[in-house]
DNA sequence: GATGTTACTTTGCTATGTAAAGCAATCGAG
DNA sequence: CTCGATTGCTTTACATAGCAAAGTAACATC
């Protein structure tokens, strides 16, 4: 990886590709601890379920809360099991196979990490809404803001 | 399919299966609102991206500012500018093709709706820790919860 | 005019989410 | 005691979709 600052002798001849001082750092909006297992929807609502839920849940109340199809849920299971996030147990009851599924520490820790990152989602959306409505930025009153000159639809 | 309702006579013989005044209710953690669209690591970075700049980003800086690869990116924008999310700009800057990309009003909206589910997500998330942290709740101060009996392993 | 750079686009592989079908055990009716 | 229905999952099959690598086009440079 070496040290990309010095490519810029061969490229920084006479023009400045990057404003130095920019505030846009490179990866800004990359969300890197967005764990591609947990960072979807289904399973997002399994372990918010069962978050709230610390004593486990049952399959079909799973199921339920995440208005999910027996496959569905089954399928995203074996992969949280298989990451490690959460543990799943057999056993009968009224002489019914069931199974109960509960966040592993290590889940509970990986997820609390996720959400972590998702609040600094949802915090640079609601800071780019409040930038956006206030009177002196770039969006201003305009209701439509006009384009750089040469450019046409795409 | 006939009228749910009626089946619990024949069910709610000597155990209500699902507590009536239960606070599971079906759903509750479907997330139904989080729009496949944009809920994608890459295209939430971009959408975030260009909320933070409402003029609108210029192509290779927003494959910087997500680190995105080339064809990653395009491939995205044609799915956000399908989804009439992001309209797309072109036009040469220094002698070579530039691409602009901006929100579109309906997109601003619609990443908007998304945020809020995200919010709830968040919140759920941080409830859950908190009663889970507290003393007089299931998990309480056990370490390792023990499991109802007659479960074992996966 | 050959080589290199910039700025994308297109193509192809692979992974994955989802629906549908399958399976095993039990229950209830006749 | 056999038959069909029900419960509780698993497995399979497919269509989508993400991602990397190769391709294209326009210019710039040697």
């Amino acid at each position: 990886m070496s040290d990309a600052k010095n490519d810029q002798s061969s490229e920084s001849r006479e023009r400045a590709r990057k404003e130095p001082g920019d505030a846009e750092s490179t990866g800004r909006f990359a969300y890197d601890g967005l764990e591609r297992v947990i960072h979807e929807k289904a399973r997002l609502g399994i372990l918010a379920s069962l978050m709230s839920h610390p004593e486990g849940l049952l399959f079909n109340d799973l199921k339920d809360l995440c208005s999910l199809t027996d496959g569905n849920l089954s399928r995203h299971l074996q992969l949280l099991q298989e990451s490690a996030l959460v543990e799943i147990w057999k056993g009968m009851r009224r002489n019914r196979p069931q199974t109960l599924v509960r966040l592993t520490d290590a889940g509970r820790k990986r997820f609390a990490e996720y959400i972590s990152v998702l609040e600094s989602v949802v915090a640079d959306a609601v800071a780019a809404s409040v930038a956006a409505g206030s009177s002196a930025t770039s969006r201003a009153a305009t209701p439509r803001l006009p384009l750089p000159k040469g450019f046409s639809p795409a």
